[in-house]
Formats: structure tokens, sequence, C-alpha cells
DNA sequence: CGTAGCATGTAACAGGTTACATGATTCT
DNA sequence: AGAATCATGTAACCTGTTACATGCTACG
């Protein structure tokens, strides 16, 4: 198994566990380091992915719970059960966990994916014929400046309340965001025109 | 089943045939989209997908070929085995299938998907420190950079080849390409500059 | 007092990829 | 002759999502 091997070349520490963990499943990482801000449960850690992660990341429920029970049986996570009130499970990070985060962050990034399905039909474009094509650039023009008004909008928080540990971190992939959703209110112009005129 | 559902609301023609072609599974379409403007075997279309489509879309043999046995057995695509050389297989489309192409270019989109695994490590920077969160700005910076080179190059060639009758629309699926890989490389220095200064 | 949101969970499915096996052909 | 590329295919795996089931709690 992979396992093994990866935690060979990294988790000194540790490295003569077993871990059900599988390394390669982003979904460990994402859960490790939205705990390893703070503790929360499992229906907190979906709303994180929505939010702060949703430009560049997703995940479902039907991930986050059965991760979550694997991380605990490693020992990477510790869930506490809340007697009172609703009996929610608050799940906050070890310093295994922390270890196994900080080995995946040092290691360098595998795949940087872009799956665009409005880019497929625009390609395809000719069988669909110029009007059906800026139906799809219209759409995609009036989701994107919603998104990109949402990001601005964190921007302006981000810049406001600096006393954040991490606050540069959240700035720049955010203003990643911004930069790249611009760029692609200013390709659907660039679009149209070749479309329309040329 | 989905599948028939979908048909129903757009493909008079042939509505009343069962097709085992999922409906929402985007191989389909790309094998179809590709074919619609030539003739190629499995290997081609594996070649145009890594050369021309690997921007914003990319797939593998594993389920190229399958992918392709099914279109045929729904009457989509027609194969012609070569009986010289290498016995290789030429796939060429169908009117149903350029019917079931068409109606999948009409609907809305559903899903563009973004999933950079180096936004994620910088959004849990905290963990890793500012030397190891440059380091990765540098690779992912590079790779954009060659990247960029080759949609330019793309570009180049496709403004002077304007006698496709597609040309257009691959020239606006480049050109987004390269906004956005423009805007990367603008957000790689300012990402630095928040890290290093500010 | 009903409904929106909080909260946990699971089974079935989807939509692929990876790694392997096999062999022909072209290039050097 | 050997390597690279062309060419086809498959079985096992992976990494999720979707849809459902369940029930509590805050709010108007």
């Amino acid at each position: 198994m992979s396992l093994r091997h990866h935690l060979m070349d990294g988790m000194q520490a540790y490295c003569m566990e077993e871990l059900s963990v599988a390394i390669e499943k982003k979904i460990n990482f994402v859960i490790l380091g939205l705990l390893n801000h703070e503790a929360l449960t499992g229906y907190e850690i979906k709303k994180r992915i929505d939010n702060s992660l949703r430009f560049f990341w997703s995940g479902s429920f039907g991930s986050i719970y059965p991760t979550l029970d694997v991380l605990v049986q490693d020992g990477c996570v510790e869930k506490e059960e809340e007697t009172s009130g609703r009996g929610k499970i608050i799940y906050s990070i070890t310093e295994k966990g922390r270890v196994l985060l900080r080995e995946w962050l040092m290691k360098p990034v595998k795949k940087d994916e872009l799956r665009y399905e409005t880019l497929l039909k625009l390609f395809f474009g000719g069988e669909l014929g110029r009007e059906g094509i800026l139906v799809h650039i219209q759409n995609f023009e009036e989701k994107i400046k919603k998104e990109l008004l949402l990001l601005e909008m964190y921007v302006q928080n981000l810049e406001r309340v600096q006393n954040e540990e991490d606050h540069k971190y959240y700035l720049i992939t955010v203003k990643f965001g911004v930069e790249t959703y611009r760029a692609y209110l200013r390709w659907c112009e660039e679009a149209r025109n070749i479309l329309l005129h040329d």
C-alpha cells in the first residue's frame, strides 16, 4: 500500500504506526486543515468548505462524516460529544494530526485541476451555433459576477480584520479568486467581440 | 433512470429508444464533439484531449475505449476496422450521435469546477510557514509559465489559419486560457508581496 | 405550530483513474 | 536491434456525490 510508503519518507515521529487514512484523499487534509484552526462539528466543517473554500474546493457530508471516523480511529482527531443540548460532536485536531497535515503541506502539489463544462460547450460550439454559445457566455458571466461580489466582500473583511494569525494566507487565496474572476469577465467581452465582429 | 427523463425533454427524433449512454457522463460528449469534427481512433481521441482540451478537460484510455463501445451499441457512433495495416479502428459520428450532441450543447451548463490543490495548501499555510508557501507559489508560477507559452502558440496558429469552420470557437477557448494564466502570473507577484512586505 | 436551519449518518451509485497486458510499426 | 510511439483493451481501485433517513431546536 502506498500509505506506508508515504509515511516512510516524512513522518518520523509516527512512521511505525498503521494508518487507515488514505494519504491521497484530499478530504483528510481539508478536515485537518480546518480543525487546525478551530474545533468544529461535521456540520460546521461542511459550512467552512462551502463558504471559505467554495472557490477552489468542495466536499459533501457523505465524505466528511466517514472521514472524521477514520481520522478519529487513527488518532489524528479527537471527538468530544456534548452531553447537554443537542449532543453535537465537536472534533479537534491532535498533535499526530498536525504532524500529518504538516507532512502533506510540505509535499509538492500533485494536481491543480480545472474542469469547465462551459469551455467544453464553447469548444464544440460549431454544432450549436452562435446564438446558443452567446447564451452560455451570458450565463457564465452572470454566475461569475455574483461570485466576484462575494469574493470582494471577503477581501474587504480580511483587509479590515488583520489580527488573525493566518490572515495573510486567507488573503492571498481570496485574491486569487478576485484576479481570475476579473480576468473571466474581461474574457467574456473579448469572446463576444470575436463571435460578433471580426 | 434519469436517462429516459433527459431524452424526453429534447430528443424527439429518438425519444422512444433505449440508450445505455449515461446522459450525464461528460466523456460521451467529449468523444461525440471530437468525432463531429473528424473521424478518429480511440488513441487519437486521447491525443486530442491531451492537446486541445488539456487546459479545461482530461480523459484516460480507461474511460475512452469503454465509452466508444457503448456509443457504438447505441448507434451514436460507427466503427470501421481497417483491414490493411495495423487494423486500427476508426470511429465516426452518426446522425443520431449528432442529435445527442446538439441536445447536450443546448442544455445549460451544470458545473464548472476548479480544484486547485495549490490553493488548499496556501489556505492552510499557517502550519507550513512562509518559506514553504513561497515554494508552492514558485512551482505554480513555473508550471503556468510553461503552459502559457503553449497557449500563446495556439493563439498564433489560430490567428493565422482562419479557414477552419470552427475557428472562432477554438479561438475563444484558447483565449480564455491565455487571459486566466496571465491573471495567475500577476497574482503570483501580488501574493509574494503580501507575504514578504505588508 | 410549522418551517427553516442545525446536526448526524449511510447505502448505492457515479464517473472516472491507474496500472497492467499485449502487440504492431516507425525511427535511428 | 532497440526504443519510442502507435494502438487497443481491461480489472481493480479511488474518491467522491446523491439521495435518503432521522431527529432536534430556534424563530416568527
